[in-house]
DNA sequence: TGCCAATGTTAACACCGTTAACTTAAACAA
DNA sequence: TTGTTTAAGTTAACGGTGTTAACATTGGCA
């Protein structure tokens, strides 16, 4: 359908990169549909023949997000063992820092809970599933130690995880203050994951 | 002032504890001062004479939730260094898995950011301080290597912070479903940790 | 060419937080 | 005891929200 005076003819696509711009600006609690709508220059109703409400508008932005966590995990280096566990870690916790609002929109919980929407569920999972595949990796090659696979993913998922959202709320310093905290946290747990005794790296530094 | 038919009498505690009750139920969105009001009995402005608006009510029952959680961490027993440490984290994690939406509201971030609720902010810390204490007597006492104590807290903080967030929104199983899963997580992380490299737990004895 | 389905429209419902202006009654001072 | 101040309620109203119902336009296809 092409456009017209009446007929907006790109709505859908429009709606969506507009609203991914507020959630970046403002957060998801600055997205209403009706000053969305009011932006495009189309009435608020019209909306609802793209998304069925605003939560699943909200979902497609979050489904966005995790295929553009999922990419930036997906770039990082896999040949040595140590340094894609590392790379994981960065590469995770510099998206969150990048997009702390969209990344607060994917994890908020209750605003996207979990089991409503499937596509976003699955895409999700997607992203896990790239660090689920490292630790597998360095489990294997002997890296790791060979404790439970979903022991070592929850732990290495909750850390950067934690990171993530205790920096983007300011509990913790940020890159920019910090500039070797991530990294620290990292490498500290792979201190106790790694099969071998001997730390390779992290000791008293300053 | 006294209770009457005109004034309640008790309105700034009751609004409170029934906000709570929303709150711990359905979640801090479904918090209405409007409705709140109605429950009470009372009219939506009444609510004014006693919090400035929706948020400062929002940032006390926040407040509380700190103010439990500190308490729940001051309980942990402290002889054992090791065990001080994994009792924290388990405190924690059990805390946030008991109360997820007064833990969400506490954490929420873009609902209460931080620096605008002065008190709000200094219940959050006081909390922290205990895990930073704790640590920083392991490190004293020569159970935990002597990296920096700033690196060793955010490590701590962000594994249980994300353990907590990850399991009350669904993407990690529950205390119920797999119960030593915390357990793990903390050991692990403490693994890396610990000065001498005789790792006490966790690993299948060499 | 005529119809259908997709995609817009306006009007309306039921909420929401918040403020202004006013009222009641409790507490305190003369 | 009386008068006044003030804390703590009231109703009415403003501007905002998501969402639905009923209707209008129009592109594409038989």
């Amino acid at each position: 359908m092409a456009r017209t005076a009446y007929h907006h003819g790109d709505l859908q696509q429009q709606a969506h990169a507009q609203a991914m711009a507020i959630l970046r600006e403002h957060g998801d609690s600055a997205i209403s549909l009706r000053a969305l709508a009011k932006q495009i220059g189309v009435s608020a109703p019209a909306l609802y023949r793209h998304f069925t409400d605003r939560e699943s508008l909200l979902a497609e932005l979050a489904i966005n997000g995790f295929e553009g966590l999922r990419q930036r995990l997906q770039e990082v280096d896999q040949r040595d063992p140590r340094q894609a566990l590392i790379g994981i870690g960065l590469a995770y916790v510099s998206f969150a820092q990048d997009e702390p609002n969209l990344y607060r929109l994917m994890f908020g919980g209750r605003v996207l809970p979990l089991g409503v929407h499937p596509r976003l569920d699955e895409a999700g999972k997607s992203a896990f599933q790239i660090l689920e595949d490292t630790i597998a990796a360095g489990r294997l090659c002997g890296y790791l130690k060979s404790l439970p696979l979903n022991l070592m993913t929850a732990t290495a998922w909750s850390l950067v995880h934690g990171l993530s959202q205790l920096t983007i709320d300011g509990h913790l310093p940020s890159a920019d203050a910090e500039p070797h905290l991530a990294e620290g946290v990292t490498s500290l747990l792979l201190d106790g994951a790694v099969a071998h005794t001997h730390s390779q790296n992290n000791e008293d530094t300053p």
